[in-house]
RNA sequence: GCGCCGCUAGCUCAAUUGGCAGAGCAAGUGACUCUUAAUCACUAGGUUGAAGGUUCGAUUCCUUCGCGGCGCACCA
């Protein structure tokens, strides 16, 4: 980039104040400031039997109005915790400071120094008796106009364009404090979870991202290069086949919360690059796992909001225990009136019929598939409020322990709310020989051409002949409850940085 | 991957049947010593996402492409 180009006339007009700025010996971007109050706490100090006198105080923050008339100027000037207004008069600032404040821009981060009184309209203002300048802004953000009323802020203009916002979060943050405010309850949530398994003993720990093979789950895998051992690596899929290595070795609760990879389609509720929390325990079993998570969620709601209900869309969800339970055989059974258990494949597909689906689509569905669509149409839309589906069948679930007294099921659940699945559980499968058996019919459907059939994990299989004891396993995807919990209808809106196709003329400049 | 919708000034949005591309905010100049969507006057700001086509004439109609949104499919 070269200083020929051609600026925009809005960012010229910034860089010839900032010029001037420096023509006043003013350094317009500076190393430090110290601030005496936030914006909140310095409106909190302001007692009105102070009168004109109140208290003086030091804040900092970004120009986010700006309103000059003449020989003096209001501002307010936001921080991380609110804002605040300002007062500036020609007749008490340093001529200098003056001549500073007629350069001075809206977005502009600039430190004041000077004492609080109430403005005849009914406003803590700081009387400004120092302005420093901290930050010019060359660009002005994409900002709304606020006006205040009886009902809260309203807001004229701003930033509305999906795509900028998800590109330039840095303006979607710092425009819209809401949205800085999901991203306050993530942190809220996550460390809600943490704080309820730390307290129960589970210890946090660390498994690989880069992975030689990838497993735990079905899904395509990110394929990178190392280059000292010249042999690819997977990013992880899923940290499943790591964590239970974990229960081998003696740690009796261990969880994860990272980043997982999976080289699919993005949708509303899909990332490329998402969090999930993965959590195993010796001994248990998964309705161990479904207590537990009960437990957990719930808790981490009454922190969030103070309550158990919450209001998602225009759909009130109720989070006090216990929370429904229905087997997936009943439920299809209910709500398809056919029992998986013994009806053909043929009256299945019959069932589908008229249900969106083309005949050549539900000719198609046998299997594992078919019984998925059944699931799919019967069953999970209606799991409104928080459900667990548990004891699907073997055919579906590659990875969990078989059914104790159903050899046809397997001891597995997933928690359904609002229509999406939120969490998956198992009985840990921890005989080696069905394992080794389970992954070779893996590698069978591999050769028959499934791209997301999961590699033999040769060394997981020696890990689980030392002998893994029982064990309850979850995981329960952070974005999606997050989603829930914090009202938004799409996964870009509870991720900082979303993936996106690369914008053009940035990305390869 | 498929279908539908959208893309106009820095931002938010208009533009009648295909007939001079407009407003508010932001910006610039000027006025204004308690304003708060500050106000008032003036000024500037456009390759209408890109390329092509139809037409005397295209923001508008057609084709292709790009980006985004929604739905479906794939996928937890």
């Amino acid at each position: 980039m070269t200083e020929s180009i051609d600026r925009h006339y809005v960012e010229q007009a910034r860089r010839d104040k900032l010029a001037a700025i420096r023509a006043l010996g003013i350094e317009p971007f500076a190393y430090r400031f110290e601030r005496t109050h936030t914006s909140r706490e310095a409106i909190a100090s302001y007692d009105d039997s102070l009168g004109e006198a109140g208290p003086p105080v030091t804040i900092a923050g970004r120009i986010v109005a700006l309103r000059s008339q003449g020989k003096t100027a209001f501002a307010h000037v936001a921080d991380g915790d609110g804002k605040v207004q300002i007062y500036l008069r020609r007749d008490t600032l340093a001529a200098t400071v003056w001549e500073l404040v007629q350069l001075l821009d809206l977005d502009d981060h600039i430190g004041v120094h000077g004492s609080l009184f109430r403005t005849r309209t009914g406003e803590v203002t700081v009387r400004a008796d120092s302005v420093t300048l901290l930050a010019k802004a060359l660009c002005p953000l994409p900002r709304g106009k606020e006006q205040q009323t009886e009902e809260g802020v309203t807001v004229f203009g701003g930033l509305a364009d999906a795509a900028t916002r998800y590109r330039q979060r840095y303006a979607d943050l710092a425009v819209h404090s809401d949205v800085r405010d999901v991203f306050r309850q993530r942190a809220a949530i996550i460390q809600g979870i943490r704080q309820f398994l730390d307290d129960r003993g589970y210890l946090e720990v660390e498994t690989p991202i880069l992975q030689p093979l990838y497993g735990g789950a079905m899904a395509r895998p990110f394929v990178t290069h190392h280059n000292a051992l010249d042999m690819p690596l997977y990013l992880r899929i899923a940290d499943e086949l790591y964590l239970k290595r974990l229960i081998v070795g003696g740690f009796e609760r261990v969880y994860e919360i990272g980043h997982d990879f999976r080289n699919e389609g993005m949708d509303r509720s899909h990332n490329p690059e998402f969090t999930m929390l993965e959590l195993y325990q010796a001994y248990a079993d998964y309705d161990d796992m479904r207590s537990l998570v009960e437990e957990m969620v719930s808790e981490v709601v009454l922190r969030l909001t103070g309550g158990y209900t919450l209001v998602v869309g225009n759909v009130s969800i109720d989070f006090a225990r216990p929370w429904a339970r229905v087997t997936f055989r009943e439920g299809i059974l209910a709500g398809g009136g056919i029992d998986i258990l013994h009806a053909s494949e043929a009256a299945m597909r019959e069932c589908l019929d008229g249900k969106g689906l083309s005949p050549t689509e539900i000719e198609d569905l046998q299997g594992a598939r078919l019984l998925d669509q059944l699931f799919k149409t019967f069953l999970e839309p209606g799991c409104v409020q928080p459900t667990f589906v548990v004891d699907y069948p073997k055919a579906l679930s590659p990875l969990a322990k078989v059914h104790r007294t159903h050899p046809e099921l397997t001891e597995r659940f997933e928690l359904i709310i609002l229509g999406t699945e939120l969490a998956n559980a198992f009985s840990e499968l921890n005989d080696p020989d069905d394992q080794r058996a389970r992954f070779e019919e893996q590698v069978r459907q591999r050769a028959a051409g499934d791209d997301e059939a999961q590699p033999f994990d040769v060394d997981y299989v020696r890990a689980l002949e030392y002998g893994m004891p029982p064990t309850g396993g979850l995981g329960l995807g952070i974005d999606r409850l997050v989603m829930l919990l914090t009202n938004q209808p799409s996964i870009r809106d509870v991720i900082l940085f979303p993936a996106l196709r690369p914008e053009e003329g940035v990305a390869d400049s």
